[in-house]
DNA sequence: ATATTTACAATCATTCATGTATGTTTGTAT
DNA sequence: ATACAAACATACATGAATGATTGTAAATAT
């Protein structure tokens, strides 16, 4: 039995630990206390004494993130760097090279992004909401082939990559959309996002 | 009481629009089959009797669901359109516009999405996600309008539409890594995608 | 050395959604 | 006119998760 300071933050640490896993394998609704208990290796007491409730400890890990990209905003703000839009684009990449290597982050993210609501008796749900995106994407690339066979497909691209990053900010754009209420305008932002990563990947001086 | 088969139908269709409503607001996860009842106006036995279980009214929900872009996509497959890339940039404008004007597809959309697990006890963690989402957009804002300042800011963007649009691509990018089981190199894309947006963003002759 | 608090484990009662079983009414076929 | 099946409503049993209470051994304060 634990009993220092030490240990108790240990266990709080373990239970947090777990409960990320859980949530990221169950979805945060289909994960009982008890299987987090089980997985931290201590009783529900345990967690009942370190966190009020279920969305206490989701908002402990929630919490326990640090976005990467705030603190480089946050200096650049108050540096005032020469090239705004620079920073940005390598504060990306490399923000993107960190989440890489981080596996509870992403499991965070996931949940937090995703809500990862997949559950087992949802699987199936789940499993063709997969299956849609998984064809929508290959025909994407198939189109996306067509334009590179007439050589109209600027070099940078691929059709693989050029249909994934058209996939991601279409969704993108659509989650961000719903989830802030409809507080933009879906249709003038997705024009300009779309025209302008349409614009990259045709061949420079082809038109 | 109703009998006839049009009835029956009729009946169908309001389990399913009271479903997607009450998906919505609460949640896959928190969602009963007594709440849906009530809203539809009947009692859980007529739910049973058209669906399986909630998984199945699930289903029906995203089978109900036409994604407009596979027919426009297959469309241009079938056809050999001599433009493929300005076919997607065109198809990806007029489904958005659809969209916009269409509530109950929007719910579904953000249940299949988002994941919806935005219940009454998990208020708090939802809310710290849109805030947190929220002061990023407005650091990015700001970031951008020094940007715009310095003249460097193409005519196309204002900083809140280049805000809003980065956003939305870094967010749809993450997501879909990890939807997808990180079947995609995440710094690849995310590379070249934002890449491609910041290049527009910039002024054309400026550097 | 003793008291008290910490950090849990174990038990219990309650709630709540689910699934099933059965009852009831009405359309429809013969 | 009667029989049967469709389209539900009602009632009940089950199980699972929750929150609360209680117990307890060790750490820490005095």
């Amino acid at each position: 039995m634990r009993r220092t300071k030490e240990d108790a933050a240990k266990t709080r640490e373990e239970v947090l630990a777990a409960a990320a896993e859980i949530f990221y394998e169950n979805g945060v609704s289909g994960s009982s206390l008890e299987k987090i208990a089980q997985r931290a290796g201590v009783t529900r007491g345990a967690i009942y004494w370190h966190f009020k409730d279920k969305a206490e400890v989701l908002t402990a890990l929630h919490s326990e993130i640090r976005l990467p990209q705030e603190a480089m905003v946050d200096y650049a703000i108050e540096h005032g760097h020469d090239d705004p839009l620079g920073l940005i684009e390598q504060g990306t990449i490399e923000v993107l090279q960190i989440l890489v290597d981080d596996e509870h982050q992403q499991r965070v993210f996931a949940i937090m992004i995703l809500g990862c609501e997949f559950t087992e008796h949802l699987s199936d749900a789940a499993q063709r909401i997969i299956t849609a995106n998984a064809e929508m994407f290959g025909k994407l690339q198939k189109l996306i082939e067509m334009a590179d066979e007439q050589s109209s497909l600027a070099p940078l691209w691929t059709a693989d990559s050029a249909a994934r990053a058209i996939q991601c900010s279409m969704n993108g754009l659509l989650a961000e959309w719903l989830r802030s209420g409809k507080s933009f305008p879906l249709v003038d932002i997705g024009e300009r996002l779309i025209r302008s990563l349409i614009r990259s990947m045709r061949d420079n001086e082809e038109r």
